[in-house]
DNA sequence: TGCGCCATCTAACAAAGGTTAAAGACGAAT
DNA sequence: ATTCGTCTTTAACCTTTGTTAGATGGCGCA
């Protein structure tokens, strides 16, 4: 399972930004990985460490978080796929914690393969920048929803990118996935008290918009989740219509229920 | 004045971050540039643009906003020396708005440049790096600062960060800058109402941290800013301690005033 | 000189969300 | 099966901040 893992991950990843064609796919082959495995709360990188290799997200979740004030603020969230300090390439100093929420598969990637890829085909390179982009557009969207949410629309705008990300690499199509995710740590996502993230997740069920059981999220209706939401998913840089889809298979369940 | 201006505010900038050899600074004054004047409010870049050149900063303030929810959002500020839109380089779609605070003067610098830049020096590639790596930090902690301070803190850390910022250029040597900013602008940065950032700023007065009059803030308590703010500059990847000096600055204000 | 515009300021009230504390519920380990 | 710890849920109360609306003040311009 471990052999060739790590690049098909990554591929798909690339493949939901840039077109690639099958040289691109043959170089991304030969990525040199060693795979590390994490627990919750683990901490995969430290504020302060100047790696000289990358953390491709294989499963699981990776944030990237700060104790600030005496409190844990996560400040951007990734999916497999992602390389969430590919920004760090060239000025590899960590400001930030990297941690890990459930179990964590990584692939570490030398810097020097990402160098060498970006030498070698124009094509990935531009998607390894789209990749560093993209990253740069959801922090940005991140203040957003903080800034300009109140808290129910703050937490169903996380839920929606959340779904959109895992739908660009394959997972979730049935609007379900596991998630490791605590109410506290949705609390330090959406920065607002767990006691107001359990109102605001049980607001949500009310209205029917998802179910949240035992670490099962399951979005129940789509469109009045991002109608609620304000969900403009064109930030994330997809080349893919997922939401268009989405509201499509939305549309075809609710027929199914009717 | 035009001519060699430019490149000048950038190698000081630069020069904040990484120490640069005589070398380094004869490529930067090969820098062609063309130079745009904007007013108040003007957007510089719009969401949705390609462009083909950077914007370097060279007078005045630019602050990357979006309109979310009908109302405007700032989710950074600029100073001069800066290239806000460095990041875009490879893969130059805008996402966000750049608009002008104040009057402001920029360079537009063709993206060809540093790319030249970064294949002939490698200190100036580095340098390059850590100027984008750190607007992704001041994302994360503008983040942090709206998640988890309450509205005076979060006033006093966008002050200290301006402040900071400010000096590595060489500015506010005194704690004293002209601003542009209105207490509606503040409101958008911090994520607070109009009414309450006149709240804070009445507060501020009355603890004796500062004085905003008519378009100049003046720090009068710097370390007292700093203690409410929880303010650690690290994440500016300064090279200079800015804030010892900056507190032997204000030590030495504190003993002529007694 | 006076007008209009915009920024600042003030006050009263309303709403959203924080805090504390304690009670259930669930799962893992013994 | 029991116990422990963590996660979720509930309730009461309180603080911060938002909202609305109007007053004040400065500045450019006719």
């Amino acid at each position: 399972m471990q052999s060739g893992f790590p690049f098909t991950k990554f591929a798909d990843r690339l493949a939901s930004l840039v077109e690639l064609s099958s040289d691109d796919v043959d170089l991304l082959a030969k990525m040199p990985a060693t795979i590390g495995h994490f627990g919750s709360r683990d901490i995969v990188a430290r504020k302060g460490d100047r790696p000289t290799v990358c953390c491709l997200l294989l499963q699981g979740y990776l944030c990237w978080t700060v104790d600030c004030e005496s409190q844990q603020q996560i400040t951007s969230l990734h999916v497999p796929g992602d390389i969430p300090d590919l920004q760090a390439l060239s000025a590899p100093l960590l400001q930030f914690d990297l941690t890990a929420f459930g179990p964590v598969v990584v692939a570490f990637v030398p810097h020097r393969f990402f160098r060498e890829l970006s030498e070698a085909s124009a094509r990935l390179s531009r998607a390894l920048s789209l990749l560093m982009l993209t990253d740069v557009w959801c922090l940005r969207n991140w203040i957003c929803n903080l800034a300009t949410r109140d808290a129910l629309a703050r937490v169903a705008h996380l839920l929606c990118e959340l779904t959109v990300r895992l739908q660009a690499i394959g997972q979730a199509r049935d609007f379900r996935f596991l998630s490791p995710f605590t109410q506290t740590d949705l609390a330090a996502a959406c920065a607002i008290s767990a006691v107001h993230a359990n109102r605001t997740i049980q607001e949500l069920r009310r209205r029917k918009l998802l179910q949240w059981n035992s670490r099962t999220i399951e979005i129940t209706d789509w469109s009045g989740l991002v109608r609620l939401a304000g969900f403009q998913p064109d930030y994330l840089g997809l080349r893919k219509p997922s939401l268009q889809e989405a509201k499509d298979f939305n549309a075809s369940l609710a027929e199914i229920r009717i």
